[in-house]
DNA sequence: ATTAAGTACGACCGGTCGTACTATTTGCCA
DNA sequence: TGGCAAATAGTACGACCGGTCGTACTTAAT
């Protein structure tokens, strides 16, 4: 059963050019002619790759959870578990289309307000991919729980929803306003997050955590 | 039958429907057919009120700043100026196009993660409806402060960035999630916000955490 | 060498898109 | 009652949509 001349290779490529185009038209952007001139191929010839547009879609969608794995996630588990693998992970995150190269903002961002409404395969897939990630922003502050850095009578799950925000209001001011001061208004607002995190009560002097980085 | 009503009366009809149509689709959703057939005419005759389907979505979009104009900062104007104002703005803020009858989310939400490369006059449009609902947000706070009811030392441009972070999350888990619990989340960040706001440093006696309140 | 599968192409399907141009209806006023 | 301008409908267009078809070429297994 014959492989042919370029099998893995170009769907790759298609999955490569297409996730580019993702980031930058959203999914609803994302048609067989425009993907198949973006890659260099014809139409017929992309479409014999997946058996359907929505197919193409949540092949893209599973691409990019692979990218955001190895740019964002990866780096931040080299660090040890606690305080400094969620920072770590939280400076990876924001912007981290633009740091993975793609020329556009985050397609799950997008998703979230693309979908609302819109029932479907599709849909279900993003739900299951955000659905994960708030489940791995969960497990890493828990570490931090588990390492005191964090105060044992924080509420986990609020912690996330509004870490989530912070994400969600960088995307928005950093991509589409276009505010340069996005990067710091978002550590900001996460070092106030860690601190109202790190006890109910009040201690001496804030520690002056979360080291300066950041462009 | 032909009751035919003149020129602005079917142009109102169209901009009601279609901003329920765009709540529920987004921008790339409204097309001219599927609004005409919504509205109950031909897509010429739809056509003939406006000469372009980018004027139509700017009709669009300014329809929908009426609508919040009226259904979200219309009843905060009614409280005094201070954080009553504030915190009745936010409460209808949160979730609003709901309360308006919209089947859908809030369009502007939605654009700022649509429009995040698309450049162009419907892009233009919502970046100054975005500035100006932020300064809107701004001039609320400053009350507050000025009323001393929030800390003169408050950095007003990251409470406003924060607060719409805030709003983000509970649009991506309310409407997208489904999270019945988005209103409760949203609250009590919201008061973790204003509770930061009320002084850089006061943190008497350990606060019990949100009161009871919320609706 | 034959066969079968994989890959890619160009032509084409019915449909919808936005947008023109033309008819027809409608309400109002002389 | 006739006429007129505005409002709506009708029709047509080129472009693009997702998707299918027939076909040719390449490769791998028989």
């Amino acid at each position: 059963m014959g492989m042919a001349t370029t099998n893995p290779a170009t769907r790759d490529r298609i999955l490569e050019h297409g996730l580019d185009l993702l980031s930058a038209v959203g999914l609803s952007g994302v048609t067989l002619g425009v993907l198949a001139a973006d890659v260099g191929m014809s139409k017929s010839g992309l479409f014999a790759h997946f058996r359907s547009k929505e197919a193409v879609q949540l092949a893209l969608l599973r691409q990019m959870a692979q990218l955001a794995n190895a740019v964002v996630v990866a780096p931040a588990l080299e660090q040890p578990p606690g305080l400094a693998r969620l920072t770590t992970l939280v400076e990876n995150w924001l912007g981290w289309s633009r740091k993975a190269g793609l020329r556009g903002g985050c397609p799950v961002a997008a998703a979230l307000f693309e979908l609302d409404d819109i029932d479907g395969d599709v849909r279900a897939e993003v739900v299951a991919m955000e659905g994960r990630w708030r489940e791995l922003l969960k497990a890493l502050v828990c570490e931090a729980v588990a390492s005191r850095e964090l105060s044992v009578d924080l509420d986990v799950d609020q912690f996330v929803w509004e870490l989530c925000g912070i994400y969600l209001s960088h995307h928005a001011s950093s991509r589409f306003l276009r505010d340069p001061g996005a990067d710091r208004r978002a550590l900001t607002a996460f070092e106030a997050l860690l601190r109202r995190a790190q006890g109910p009560w009040p201690r001496g002097p804030s520690p002056p955590l979360s080291a300066p980085e950041e462009q």
